[in-house]
DNA sequence: CTTTGCATGTAACATGTTACATGATTCA
DNA sequence: TGAATCATGTAACATGTTACATGCAAAG
């Protein structure tokens, strides 16, 4: 689905398809490098990508049906495994301190995220693409949780007691 | 790490393990069925759980002292899955409608997951166990997160227009 | 002329899920 | 007595990551 997404963007070679992944994708979805090569090879015997006279993978017409018999399919739930949240849990097994480091490492990166989401937003906003209107939504949502976890993390702070385990 | 915690917070069998960490930790944190009863079997043979004589594995101070070795590696990142933002990024290839149809989902979701949370916060609230405050913060995280999907679903209910793919 | 980035691929490994197999106990 | 829940485990399968191997092209 990411794959046959990407090159429905734009044409690419394979280590094409791995950049838009990691860099337009990357806060929401990922690829491993050893996936995208079968799988290309694959979606290239059963007719779904071709390639360009520069040898860049391109779309077919029955790639883009099955992109959206793809993207039809409903959303399967994810499995959380959330390190952090385990960990604090299970904070009283903690060496002191350790538990509000964590959450403050957790802050620390939301405000870099925030800001990251911030700059592609404004990038987004200026550019006026068709689509710009679903790839803002995604924005909004790293946003939305981004701060999410900064209240959250702030409102923690307050709350754990000062060296506490 | 997780089975670990869950035996000392309180003796189980390897049923009650996989309870435990389905209902609790089960907001943040999953094991499969087919991983508990070998990692449990490992556990025994290295000395980190026991038994006690009703049959329940029970963790022994090498276990403990094996927990929190385990708790304070670093949080390994999550490499993001969103299926929701997958689908909503390549909008344009899902038909009309969906897009809306799947947000609209994710907001329902939200309202259910919000009104769970609000009933355990309470819960946890009343109990006043000696970990209350960090079993909070993991619940608070969920809260948080929870409502910026509510309000992120309504904000972009509002900017995708009626109708749209 | 050498380092960085582009480009392609595979094979070994690690992880994780599902289905199956089995049996005891409890409750209606 | 039959269904649901408790309880334990394994083996096949599916998925996913890492390290390795290779070579070209551009930039400094």
């Amino acid at each position: 689905m990411a794959v046959l997404g990407a090159l429905a963007v734009e044409d690419a070679t394979g280590y094409g398809v791995r950049q838009s992944i990691t860099e337009t994708l990357g806060h929401f979805w990922h690829e491993s490098f050893g996936q995208i090569y079968p799988t290309l090879a694959t979606l290239e015997a059963d007719g779904l990508v071709g390639r360009t006279p520069t040898g860049k993978f391109s779309i077919t017409p029955a790639g883009v049906e099955r992109l959206t018999e793809l993207l039809s399919e409903p959303v399967e739930p994810t499995r959380p495994r959330n390190g952090l949240l385990l960990r604090l849990f299970f904070a009283s097994h903690l060496p002191d301190g350790m538990a509000r480091q964590l959450v403050q490492d957790a802050r620390d990166q939301a405000r870099v995220a925030l800001a990251g989401y911030g700059a592609i937003e404004a990038e987004v906003a200026a550019e006026s693409h068709p689509d710009a209107d679903h790839w803002l939504a995604t924005v909004r949502f790293g946003i939305h949780h981004a701060q999410a976890t900064l209240d959250w993390a702030q409102e923690t702070l307050v709350r754990l007691p000062d060296g506490e385990g």
